[in-house]
DNA sequence: GTTCTAGAAC
DNA sequence: GTTCTAGAAC
């Protein structure tokens, strides 16, 4: 790199370092001036206002210019005051101007409860500020406190928590020589991973996995889900920091500032990561009993020797609990390494929900597996083969049987697989590590010296593996074992549709290609009004005959076909359809909407849509009813929480009558935006029994195909709430446990597994 | 149907 | 600056 080089050919400069601290009375600010001072090697100049005016309180000036005076003489100083707002801190921002000196924010951001135990007790404090009067004060303070953000000035900012927050903190700048510069970015915070660059997003996509890249959903939060009151302050802020000369971390980088309140929650979490991404637990720290520290300083070794080898990819080692062991040691040993904090950061959550709860694009997850790569066992292994269905468990197989301590294998997750769908999760990788656990096979014995050397290599085996993926996926992004469907359909309907191609897997690579091409004309209206009949027929030919009054409806695009032509001839794609008879085709919805979603496709030729449907098609509506009941009922044998949800859209976009069996849980990638949720979720979604009930009284179904459907405001189809827009939508479902409103639960509209509590699903 | 983009809206 | 939406492409 050519940080190297900079190294080597430019000496290090001495450059002081002005840290603004930040926090309440009692937050320790004072203590941590003094406990750096007695231990760096560094000079430093505390500037305190509460003592500047020869021992007594002074004003912002006095501050100000005692701090100009230190940072001229090369010193590096802590500004020892509040500094809880904005407004106070920028003029000792504007003090770091030039590229001379180092603006760090240090924030102290305790327990409220905290500072105030301590400002009450204290007694001789030099701001006079103790006793009775001081909880009022830092209450009054903290009401308006206002987290400091890299976009202020500050070229590095700490965020302590706690005590062990604290600590590292103080040991970070105890240890900083005079010679030494801290690394640029936001560090303690929360939730530390988030966006990147949109110049680096574009850059990336083309390296990346469609699905996982699907969407560009972000802004997770939840506000129903904030106590009132609480600081619901997620703040996020971006600054790129261009390069700043003479310094040891002298290249360009953008990092963020996600200021966390007070609120503890994961689920705040903002995230926007299309970069390839690679999540995994700590291997062996958990029932394999390894030596926290020893694992801790393997990861931090590994991590550092891998993460700067990837360009565009990202490293997260994911723990459940905030209180994880692990992930503090891992963030304390870290934090003296030179790692972009976009490469590698740690994350608190489920590994098998990182999206959908988290807000965290991951396309490769790490498993913490056994050596036989069974389901068995409990913790992550148990969790991600449960979360990944018998998909994985067959792709593993497929691939691997067994793995020995220190070894990994990469396993295509099968595009059914919920983690695929719901998480845009496209590989598992099956890492083993050393065990030190004598109730489990191939115990070490406390044998360090190889367990030491077996984690390295596991950790090696997974990122080599990760970085194979990465590699793989830049121009051919689905894999052999991925999404069969997409592909079978994509040759189907090239080889069926002469004019019109339909191709999905392709489409970017095709997209580039026309650039160079040049664009098609749009040809919507006249040339496409030719077009449809709806003779009982199964031939496609009839298509190009003159249209009958009943289907006036709608015009079809080439990208509409798609069912069509399965209907006409499902043995083309045989492999890849679920059920094939005489009147209908079951298929996997190809881009679903929920954990399950199928349709039931008429193969009646010339039954575009619903407003096609007659009184003599009864009997096929009953037949599409009663096969979709049937796989519902299929899936709800294997997972009886699923409640299922029978209907038609009123106004299809693709042709060939369909009826959709969907889960009402909505978990997926695939459902990104309004039109997706209303059109399941509003009067635009005809119930099958209310359509049969229709045509069997009025010889047709009342559609209600208005547009406005499709942008009505998103609401949740339990309690109703309302929410901004779908990533909000999507965590509030995802814990909705509402009961259905009472017309869903009527005339089986609802389809849900027997004694099953309708009220209480997931 | 999905994807991408630009520009509006926040 | 980020997020959302609409429009156009396929």
């Amino acid at each position: 790199m050519d940080m190297d080089v900079e190294e080597a050919s430019a000496p290090k400069e001495r450059k002081p370092v002005l840290v603004i601290l930040v926090g309440a009375p009692g937050s320790g600010k004072s203590t941590f001036c003094e406990e750096v001072m007695g231990s760096s090697t560094r000079p430093w100049v505390r500037v305190c206002q509460d003592t500047i005016g020869n021992g007594k309180a002074g004003n912002k000036a006095q501050c100000l210019s005692s701090a100009t005076r230190a940072l001229k003489d090369g010193k590096s100083v802590f500004i020892d005051r509040c500094n809880l707002d904005r407004e106070q801190r920028s003029e000792f921002i504007k003090l770091g101007d030039g590229p001379q000196i180092d603006v760090h924010a240090v924030v102290l951001d305790l327990p409220a409860k905290l500072c105030i135990s301590r400002s009450v007790k204290r007694t001789g404090h030099e701001g006079n500020l103790q006793g009775g009067k001081a909880a009022a004060v830092v209450n009054r303070m903290l009401q308006h406190k206002e987290l400091p953000k890299l976009s202020e000035g500050f070229s590095r900012i700490t965020f302590c928590q706690n005590e062990s927050d604290v600590k590292n903190a103080l040991n970070t700048y105890s240890t900083l020589g005079p010679l030494d510069s801290l690394q640029y970015g936001c560090f303690g915070q929360k939730n530390p991973d988030s966006k990147i660059q949109v110049g680096i997003m574009k850059f990336l996509k083309r390296a990346e996995v469609p699905v996982a890249a699907a969407s560009r959903e972000s802004g997770i939060e939840d506000p129903t889900s904030q106590t009132p009151g609480k600081n619901n302050s997620c703040c996020k802020d971006k600054q790129t920091f261009s390069s700043i000369p003479d310094n040891d971390n002298s290249e360009t980088k953008e990092v963020e500032n996600q200021a966390v309140g007070s609120v503890d929650s994961h689920a705040n979490q903002v995230s926007l990561d299309d970069i390839p991404t690679l999540a995994f637990p700590s291997i062996s720290t958990s029932d394999f009993q390894f030596n926290h520290e020893k694992a801790a300083d393997i990861i931090v070794e590994k991590v550092a020797e891998f993460s700067n080898k990837f360009r565009n990819a990202r490293l997260v080692l994911v723990d459940l609990s905030h209180k994880s062991k692990i992930l503090s040691l891992v963030k304390a040993k870290i934090a003296g390494k030179n790692i972009d904090a976009q490469k590698f950061f740690t994350h608190v959550g489920d590994i098998t929900h990182l999206y959908s709860r988290g807000g965290l694009r991951c396309n490769v997850i790490a498993n913490a597996a056994n050596w036989r790569l069974n389901p068995g066992g409990g913790g992550v292994n148990a969790a991600i083969f449960n979360a990944a269905g018998p998909e994985l468990e067959s792709a593993t197989k497929e691939k691997v049987q067994s793995l020995s301590p220190g070894n990994a294998a990469v396993v295509p997750l099968p595009s059914s697989s919920p983690l695929f769908t719901r998480e845009g999760v496209t590989h598992v990788i099956h890492v083993v590590g050393p065990n030190m656990n004598p109730q489990r096979p191939n115990c070490l014995n406390n044998d360090y010296n190889k367990g030491c050397k077996i984690l390295q290599d596991a950790y090696t085996s997974l990122f080599e593996g990760f970085a194979s993926i990465v590699r793989n996926q830049t121009w051919h992004p689905v894999g052999k074992s991925e999404n069969l469907e997409r592909k079978s359909l994509e040759l189907q309907v090239q080889s069926d549709c002469s004019r019109n191609y339909f191709t999905k897997t392709d489409q970017k690579s095709k997209r580039d290609v026309d650039h160079g091409l040049g664009k098609s004309k749009k040809y919507k209206g006249t040339r496409d009004d030719s077009g449809l009949t709806f003779t009982d027929s199964r031939n496609e030919n009839v298509d190009s005959e003159h249209r009958t009054e009943r289907s006036m409806t709608k015009t079809w695009g080439s990208w509409a076909q798609a069912l069509h032509q399965i209907a006409m001839h499902p043995e083309k794609l045989k492999d890849d359809l679920l059920e094939i008879s005489d009147d209908v085709v079951v298929l996997n919805d190809m881009y679903p909407k929920a954990r399950k979603h199928v349709l039931v496709l008429a193969r009646t030729g010339g039954l575009d849509c619903l407003a096609d449907v007659q009184k003599e098609h009864l009997q096929l509506l009953n037949k599409m009813h009663d096969v979709g009941l049937k796989w519902a009922e299929k899936f709800l044998n294997e997972n009886a929480s699923l409640v299922f949800r029978l209907g038609y859209h009123s106004a299809p976009s693709m042709r060939q009558l369909h009826l959709h069996v969907i889960s009402q849980d909505f978990e997926s990638i695939h459902l990104k935006n309004k039109k997706h949720w209303n059109s399941f979720n509003t009067a635009f979604f005809l119930d099958s029994v209310d359509v049969m009930d229709e045509i069997s009284s009025d010889g047709k179904a009342k559609l209600k195909d208005d547009d406005k459907l499709l942008s009505m405001e998103l609401r949740c189809h339990r309690c109703r709430s309302a929410h901004p827009n779908i990533p909000r939508l999507k965590l509030h479902i995802s814990s909705c446990q509402s009961p259905f409103p009472a017309h869903l639960l009527q005339h089986g509209r609802l389809v849900h597994a027997p004694g099953e509590p309708h009220s209480n699903v997931q």
